[in-house]
DNA sequence: TCATTGCTTCGATGCGCACCGAACTATAGA
DNA sequence: TCTATAGTTCGGTGCGCATCGAAGCAATGA
């Protein structure tokens, strides 16, 4: 028998599910009521759709005291979210497409678990332009001239080729619908600039914030020319 | 704002609908009485199912005498659809995994417009195991004897090229659950085994039955070693 | 121990929509 | 012209489910 596709549909297909799992595609953990508040429906509702997500093993959840906290279950999932986001961006009214969006999101912000937007594509085109990546059309693969580079900044390639996720891949970005990095790479990437304190996660959202001084930094070590100025403005 | 994502995924998931979408899997073009066969429901039903999903733009309409044929949209719907078949796949529960599987599709069947199944999953091992294609891990590029490989078999390169499609591209099987090759190069090969007669399409699914000839010379040509058994019994 | 906060269960309400019967339009062929 | 077939529109029915109020558990902290 063909798997049945609705199942897992359907569970994305309802609207206050749907807004909790983009909230998800954050990256972060959050709780019940973070997820009420994210979705805009009372405690209860919340309850009866993240009980449905799990069920649907859509979501994984971590108790910990009196809190829950609910991520995306696994890798594919948020890939799935991704896709849907693509194909729905691309099919958008040119009215809504231009719509209010929030500049910040559109500077960068965290899909699931490395860096997109308006910065992100900067960075993957810096890097197809110096030769550390190369983008094949059909795929994108790591040189070995950007194998070193990396290696330079701290990367382990040793740690990345035992886990079996692919190392570097294109991620389609759906507010500039060009390429971004995801994979190991784009995750220890973005793991880095926060590490670095160069970026900070907002805590209401997907969103990431550039401190003046990151975004010089990290314009120079990445070797980016045209980083398009940030709108800071809300 | 961000895309509304549900609203896709609604359309998807009413399981009506979404026998229709994965029976268009088959990339040939259906009628609405044909659909509405498929899905079990009566005509009118069909008709409002398929209204919607052509306003949805997940499928696009052609009007051919008293005949309407659907089709899936474009290629991202198809990749949409595949994604979940393999999510969902990969998470029924284990009974129903192993159920009644209609082991004409297990063989080969068609993925939109190549080639999946066993013997999919065989020919993607064999043009590995003689160094034409190479999986990457992260990725599945072609190398330089592959091209010389299919440019003697008549693969017009240049003319894939033009194509903004990636040449060639894994796609995970959702009954192997091992890669198989998609991409224009995918789709050439099944076009080509089409136009040599070495299988045919089925009329009522999605199934490709291989003549015994052509399966001979499938694996002549392509130099592949442990074609499992076609089981013929329905 | 009691109060507070986080989350769930139960029950009731009401909307949305998938479904079909019946009647209608449109195309093809004879 | 008439007949058969393909597809649509309309109206009515009924189920499913998202929603919330109210009450109930559970864990924390004082």
């Amino acid at each position: 028998m063909e798997p049945n596709i609705s199942f897992i549909s359907s569970l994305i297909g309802d609207p206050t599910r749907s807004r909790m799992l983009t909230a998800l595609m954050g990256g972060k953990a959050l709780t019940a009521t973070e997820l009420a508040l994210e979705a805009q429906v009372t405690a209860q509702t919340a309850s009866s759709h993240l009980a449905k997500l799990v069920d649907g093993q859509l979501l994984i959840v971590r108790k910990q005291g009196r809190h829950k906290y609910f991520q995306l279950h696994r890798q594919d999932i948020a890939q799935l979210i991704e896709q849907l986001l693509n194909v729905t961006s691309s099919r958008n009214h040119p009215k809504t497409v231009t719509g209010p969006a929030d500049p910040r999101l559109r500077n960068a912000r965290v899909c699931y678990d490395h860096l997109a937007g308006k910065f992100s594509v900067a960075l993957y085109d810096a890097l197809t332009l110096n030769g550390h990546i190369a983008d094949k059309g059909c795929e994108t693969i790591i040189t070995n001239q950007g194998r070193s580079f990396f290696s330079t900044l701290g990367v382990d390639f040793e740690a990345f080729s035992r886990n079996k996720r692919p190392l570097c891949k294109s991620c389609l970005d759906w507010s500039e619908r060009r390429n971004h990095l995801a994979g190991s790479l784009g995750h220890w990437i973005l793991e880095d600039l926060l590490a670095k304190k160069w970026a900070t996660r907002d805590l209401d959202s997907r969103a990431i914030s550039f401190t003046k001084r990151g975004k010089i930094s990290f314009t120079k070590m990445y070797d980016i020319e045209d980083l398009p100025k940030t709108e800071t403005s809300r």
